[in-house]
DNA sequence: TTTCTCACA
DNA sequence: TGTGAGAA
């Protein structure tokens, strides 16, 4: 196995040793092998991922998030999902709406709601958006029919027996995602409704005696826990969805 | 010369 | 993210 130093490395990838020293030591991005000598060794593996590294960030985002960005999709490739990624974004290139509703109510008769939306739907939301031209079109027209699809998940699931809950958004962009989670939920045996803006400061005092879902897209805040368990001494019935 | 770590913009 | 010091 061939290694290179720390300076050929930053000059075949175009990175700043320091650059490359700090993404080690800061955000545990690399971890290469060292000589006896102390020196890092890095193999063809390490400049792979240096590569993957380089594309997140001039794709925009902090080198902060890379790290799980790398390993969330390192789970993903690994797994069998991937062909069935695969054949979403085929059908995504299409640009036909009508095919892309068949081929989501086609997965939806396969796989559970948990699986469908952690390891296809996410991902390839996230591969799409990553991206600055058609792609984010055809991730418009996915958002689109998934927001239709789980609207029609949300009806279905209302003719079974179970109990009425409202998903709000709590400081979250993500509107699809949102959809997404109420299908979810209405997976659950729950009667979903969605507030379909998110809020910045939900007011529980507005449905009194509604079981109450938050949806953050992220783990909640300090302010947002100590907020929520302010709700639960008054007696609201509300809870954090998802992480 | 090069690279190392660490403190510090 | 980059600079500079001091050491190996």
């Amino acid at each position: 196995m061939a290694f290179y130093s720390i300076g050929e490395v930053a000059e075949r990838c175009g990175i700043n040793p320091v650059t490359l020293r700090a993404w080690q030591r800061r955000y545990g991005l690399l971890k290469p092998q060292r000589s006896e000598g102390g020196h890092r060794q890095f193999d063809e593996a390490d400049i792979q991922r240096i590569e993957e590294i380089k594309r997140w960030v001039e794709s925009g985002v902090p080198v902060g998030k890379v790290r799980a960005l790398l390993e969330e999709n390192k789970l993903v490739v690994n797994d069998d999902w991937s062909s069935l990624q695969e054949e979403m974004m085929a059908v995504l290139r299409h640009v036909r709406p009508a095919r892309l509703r068949a081929a989501i109510m086609a997965l939806g008769r396969e796989h559970s709601a948990d699986a469908l939306i952690d390891h296809i739907f996410v991902p390839v939301r996230q591969r799409l958006s990553l991206d600055q031209n058609t792609a984010r079109t055809m991730c418009s027209m996915l958002d689109g029919v998934l927001i239709d699809y789980a609207a029609s998940c949300l009806a279905e699931a209302r003719k079974k027996t179970g109990k009425e809950a409202l998903l709000i958004g709590w400081d979250c962009e993500d509107r699809t995602r949102l959809w997404l989670e109420a299908w979810r939920l209405s997976q659950q045996g729950w009667h979903i409704d969605v507030l379909a803006e998110p809020l910045d400061a939900p007011r529980p005092e507005l449905f009194p005696g509604q079981q109450l879902f938050l949806w953050t897209g992220k783990a909640p805040s300090r302010r947002q826990q100590e907020q929520l368990a302010h709700w639960r001494e008054q007696g609201y019935t509300v809870a954090f969805h998802g992480a």
